[in-house]
DNA sequence: AAAAATACTGAACAAAAGGGCAGAGAATAA
DNA sequence: TTATTCTCTGCCCTTTTGTTCAGTATTTTT
């Protein structure tokens, strides 16, 4: 009763390399055509036993009606985010101009619900945190961070990650590498929180 | 004679949409219902319309019978590949048991035409390559390594990260982190190169 | 200005596709 | 053994869907 026997699992199969291929779903009599069924109730019997065991769900009275639970197309649990590579001047950060390329990345690494882009590092100032030159950041946008995270910060032209260490009147910056020293800015300079850290990509 | 109204590229976006949606086109009717056309016949004019300039296919006498010269599905430049956790003692590394999940990356990530898979680091012996404990890294699959190159070794039930440097009769693995000592095998134990290292990424 | 293409209505029709009923042989489960 | 499920035929019916014809008003192109 439970079981999906031989018969079925072919045509479940076919169903899916069916809509694969051309997009949508066969037809009853696609189906019956291609097993040697001739009759569409034949057909109808197997679809109604697979859909019994939660393989396929049927749209009655639909031409082509028959509809997959699980995706069946690949990649769905991606999504395609901007590179960053330099920031022109004035620019928001998502601007056109400095997407350098576009990188999938699998939804499982990403936070929930926020606005993600990549950062090319460049410079050994993070090695301390096992961020290394040419490494690609995952930054989750956001104009605030907490003492200590990993933030993009924007300082003139450029896009750094450091250390976030917020002071009374200035903020300081800081490498994880200790050849580095920190860097101090005032709140009135041309300086903004891009985001923060949120993972790292390293091709080898 | 060329161009495509206004009118027209609403309906090539909404079967657009509707077949990533549903995973199916619209027929006539359903295209007609969403823009207050009345009679089938609008639509068709639309449909044919778009035909003749390219941006659809008619496939004729079919219901649901629109396709999409390019295919609209997103399809990113990405592949599947496991991630391996454990690995069971005595079973192949991509046998069943040992895949913990899977992870959507970007080809562009990935050496081409090789096999690849992926592994949850364990430990911090590699902090000193920017490796840290959770990390995944992503290794390339072959029997053999060069001097000096980070490969997963297989060393009884555990894969693990380390430089590979062979001498005559052993071999060590070294870690990157000073406070490990490297580990000396024989090449009559238990041991095997999964793959080196082609990659790193971290959720923070 | 004339011709062509657009963007429809409305009606009728035909083909495609789904659904249902009765039945039957074979395999499986109870 | 008996009951149930599976797998399928055959036929008929209904719904869905695509196609065609006749026409109209508007916009665009030539």
């Amino acid at each position: 009763m439970k079981k999906v026997t031989a018969r079925q699992f072919d045509i479940y199969n076919y169903v899916k390399e069916f809509i694969l291929l051309h997009k949508y779903p066969p037809t009853i009599r696609e189906i019956g055509d291609k097993f040697g069924i001739k009759s569409t109730n034949g057909v109808r019997d197997a679809l109604n036993a697979l859909e019994r065991k939660g393989l396929i769900k049927k749209l009655s009275n639909q031409a082509r009606g028959i509809s997959l639970p699980q995706s069946v197309f690949p990649h769905v649990n991606a999504v395609n985010l901007p590179v960053i590579g330099r920031i022109a001047a004035g620019t928001p950060i998502l601007a056109e101009e400095n997407i350098e390329e576009t990188l999938t990345i699998d939804k499982a690494m990403l936070p929930r619900s926020s606005e993600i882009f990549a950062l090319r590092v460049q410079g050994d100032s993070m090695t301390g945190d096992g961020i290394l030159n040419g490494d690609i950041a995952i930054i989750r946008m956001q104009k605030s961070a907490e003492r200590g995270q990993v933030i993009a910060a924007i300082l003139g032209g450029d896009a750094t990650l450091k250390h976030y260490h917020p002071t009374e009147h200035k903020i300081e910056l800081r490498a994880s590498n200790p050849k580095y020293h920190p860097i101090t800015v005032s709140k009135s300079e041309d300086f903004s929180i891009a985001g923060i850290l949120a993972g790292v990509i390293r091709k080898c």
